[in-house]
Formats: structure tokens, sequence, C-alpha cells
DNA sequence: AAAAAGTATTTAGCAAGCTAACTATATCAT
DNA sequence: ATGATATAGTTAGCTTGCTAAATACTTTTT
């Protein structure tokens, strides 16, 4: 029966974002900071003064969740916010020393775990793997 | 740069996840359930009568999760609590009518889901597909 | 210029997750 | 039989998410 290997494929995808999400949690402990902060961060690295709608936009996800994460990423000195000059509604978010110097121990991380993932996987494999999700991705919207 | 296929491999399989997980949270809030807890339903619905730690088991989770989803379903009126009779520490989980009954529409979307991710996707190229993903998943273990 | 509409952020309250620390019961060893 | 250890579950407190509602400031309309 086909629809033994879609089950399949949809239950290996969902270990495999669990799992992965469950080790690159644990990782991200060991600097501090809580899996979704480095997303954040991310995009502070490629440069700072972001407001949180911009933080909002990236990470995909509603204002009062750049709320929360802001304000324990600044008790826990990685960020500090600014009100704009001009816009009194807006505020400003930017790193810290602490905070950029996250960046590459985290990046090294990442990268880790996409080795792991992909360890077994040849690279003409990959290639397919690539297109095959890519189409996958674009069925969700 | 091979890396950069990698990389979009991976960042694919956040968004897909992402993704899958926010439409399938929709579609059961239309239930009046959470994403998560028809997972424990699930175990519920091949047979009653569980302990905690079996759901623990089953969700690999904690078991503070497994106390705060049940005191949640049972809140909700899809599932009750009876006292193990030979063993006083443990909580055994019944699934009511109204749990009983959200067996099919749950089962339904989340095949309606499968066939959304996997629609332009040929028969030969799931099988490929699914043997990635099985290789990828032992690679996480 | 004052009212209305729009935008950025916060608060409150909920669920899924976690860890650490606790309670209650059961079993095992001395 | 009593003390130690193990097991099942709960509570408290945290983070990531959400929605609905509130606040504060800006822009648009009239």
């Amino acid at each position: 029966m086909n629809d033994m290997v879609d089950c399949e494929i949809r239950q290996s995808l969902d270990r495999i974002s669990f799992q992965m999400r469950r080790d690159y949690d644990e990782s991200l402990r060991e600097l501090n900071i809580y899996v979704g902060q480095d997303n954040l961060l991310s995009r502070l690295w490629v440069g700072d003064g972001v407001t949180q709608m911009q933080l909002c936009e990236h990470l995909k996800c509603e204002p009062p969740t750049i709320t929360n994460m802001v304000k324990s990423l600044e008790q826990n000195g990685f960020i500090y916010r600014k009100r704009d000059e001009h816009d009194a509604r807006v505020m400003r978010i930017y790193l810290t020393d602490k905070g950029k110097e996250l960046q590459k121990p985290v990046e090294f991380k990442w990268k880790q775990q996409q080795e792991k993932l992909l360890h077994s996987i040849l690279p003409e494999e990959r290639l397919i793997l690539g297109e095959l999700m890519k189409r996958m991705e674009r069925n969700l919207f």
C-alpha cells in the first residue's frame, strides 16, 4: 500500500524535527540561551537596531512572543532596548557584547547538527532530497 | 558549494515542520483540542486505562507535561482519571464518550494534511524520500 | 482642530515543553 | 519490622507559542 509509505514519511518527518529541536535545545542550554532565541539573535547579527515588528516577521511569530523573548534576553544581558527617537511607539533592539560573542558558538552548534543529520547521505542524494523538500514546502502554501 | 544544499535541506525541514505544526494546530482547534493532545488521545484510542508513565513514554515527554495535558483534557471532558486499585500511586486514564468521538475527525485531519504535504510527489519519489528520511532519522540516534 | 483609524508594544491568560524539588506509596534489604 | 531506595505523580517556576484586550503613540479624515 502506498499509504504506508506516505504515513512513514510524515512520521519520520515529525520524529526528525522533534529530535533535532531537542538536541539543539540541549546544546544551546550550554550557551545559556533557549531554542528560538538563536533565531532572534541571528537576525541581530545581520544588523542591530531592529524593531520588534521586524523580529516578528523574521521569526514568523506574534508580537507577544517577541515581547517575552526580548524580555528574557535582556534580563540575561544579551541585548538591550532603546526607544526610537522619531517614533515613540517603536522599540529598537541592540546586541550587547555578550550577545555578539554568542554568534560563533551558536553557528558552530548549528553546523554540527546539520552535519549529524546528513552524515550518511551522499552528495547526489542530498541534491534529490533538497529538491523534494522544496516541493513539499511549496505544497504547504 | 555542497554546504549550500545542506543548509537548504535543514532550513526546508525546519520550515516544513513549523508550518505543518501550525496548520495542524489550527485544524485541531476546530475540534476543541490542542496540538499534542491528539497524540495522547491516539494512545488511548488504541487502548484505555493507561498510566501516566505509559503516556510519558508514548509522547516522549516528562511527567509534568502529562500532568498538565491530562488536567486540561479532563476539564474539557475528553478523558477521566481513576486511581489504580492495586497500586495507589498510579493514575489510570480512560476515554469518555466525547473523547472516543474525536478519533475519526482527528484521523481525517491527519490524513488530509499528509496528502497536502505529499501532493505533488510521485510514488517512486515517495519511496526514495521515505528511504532518505529513515536514514536521517538513524543519524540522530 | 478633533475624531477616527492605524501601528507598536504590553498584559493577562492559556497550552506545550522543560527542570528541580516535593509528596505519597511500594518494594527491598538488613 | 524498620530504614533505605525506587516509582508515580504533583507543584512551582521557567521559555516558546498563541489569542484577546489594553495602552500609547501616529497618521488620516473630516
